[in-house]
DNA sequence: ATTTTTATTTGCGCCAGCGCAAAGACAGGC
DNA sequence: GCCTGTCTTTGCGCTGGCGCAAATAAAAAT
């Protein structure tokens, strides 16, 4: 699929830049698929690229020098990944990318995105206020972990994936997430058999319907009554 | 004490700021002091102002709906603060500023910030800059929070915050802390009562010596090696 | 269709960490 | 020097959540 100037329009960093501007980002980047289960970096390589996704969908991941992982984030089309990298002279990845279907990006070269950063502070301005939301999510999502128990911390991930994903499926009051029990689990600081244990239960009271990396949401409202602790 | 533009230099974001940019930053900025106890701003307060620090230390931190709080970051003199809310059009501040200390803050207007970032395209780099290394800390510290135990944990915050202030005392392997264990709990995602456990066990073991809001480390090294797991 | 692989469930035992409560230690005010 | 308020320690009991292990289920491969 050919990437026109007018579909980076769609990437909020970019959403203020001209015409030429996006033909020139187009023509100083390279077009990088990775099949699932592959990875477009891992944590600790040296960051030579901002990625933007195109098609497919990304896992950014961190380890611990044990090898235990958390989610940080899930990118969709459109979304950029590898900026934290990429913008700072010289810097490592600090989360691991891996596709968990076929994925293509677009590929910036970070001498480029200096350059075009200092000459265009309208997108250093854009991309400094996107920043700005990270820090708040990861500022909401610490405070969640360090205050709240595992049972709200399940629903509020349910939630937040449901807010994200579930514009895609219309249905009212019905919104199916993919993920697996493991992957909730490392989204919310637990562990597989809990969140399966959680989910088993929840299941039994009707407020979801489960399946094999399937969660479908029937009741979202009971899920938010337990985010906020108000179950039990 | 009056503040000189000079002194702005000290300040990450305006070490590349000329010196008409640091007097005009100045000119449309006030002094605000705060006594010990007091607050800057409030979580969810309107965000008028991006505060840079001139004497004291300033508590962030962010509390949940039952009040239960997480510790962010602890400012020193010449950092910023409230940037966050600051730096967006019409948004309100993620955390709440409490001095630790009588403290002194310059206060920048928000909208003459936003003026400013939009003409000083260096500016927003080095402010964007500044944020992807918080976004980073943040993920580290959420990983940190999801996968090590407690006593990790808490050895790593000591670490970490003997390498903000220990810089002060000069001191070869002795480092000296005022922290209380509410506020150690507080940075860790833990309780008071563990933490003073803890603390009591590694002062028997000869790691640490403690008083009341004091915290000497005597053996920083045995702290890494538990922070790193090494320990049981 | 059969086999293999991968995801999920659930019983069971266990322990890290929580949190009350009460006592002790320290610092500052008067 | 004494009082008061705040911070800290520690015993005690409890439980939320972990994690092994084994069974089951669903998809993928052949």
């Amino acid at each position: 699929m050919k990437i026109m100037p007018a579909d980076l329009k769609q990437v909020i960093v970019f959403q203020n830049a001209t015409d030429d501007d996006l033909k020139l980002i187009l023509k100083n980047s390279i077009t990088r698929p990775i099949e699932e289960g592959g990875f477009f970096f891992f944590q600790g390589d040296h960051a030579q690229y901002l990625y933007i996704l195109t098609s497919g969908q990304v896992k950014l991941m961190q380890s611990n020098p044990n090898g235990q992982q958390v989610n940080l984030r899930t990118i969709y089309p459109w979304q950029m990944f590898g900026a934290l990298g990429a913008v700072r002279e010289e810097a490592t990845y600090p989360a691991t990318a891996k596709a968990l279907e076929d994925s293509t990006a677009l590929a910036i070269d970070s001498g480029f995105l200096h350059e075009m950063l200092r000459t265009h502070p309208q997108i250093s301005f854009d991309l400094m206020n996107l920043m700005t939301t990270y820090i708040q999510e990861m500022q909401a999502r610490y405070r969640e972990l360090a205050t709240e128990r595992v049972e709200q911390r399940v629903a509020n991930a349910l939630l937040r994936l449901a807010a994200q994903v579930g514009i895609r499926s219309e249905k009212e009051t019905v919104i199916e997430l993919s993920f697996s029990r493991q992957d909730v689990a490392e989204m919310t600081g637990t562990t597989l058999y809990t969140v399966s244990r959680l989910l088993s239960d929840w299941e039994r009271k009707g407020i979801i319907e489960t399946g094999r990396e399937r969660i479908k949401i029937i009741k979202p409202h009971d899920l938010v009554r337990i985010s906020d602790g108000m179950e039990k």
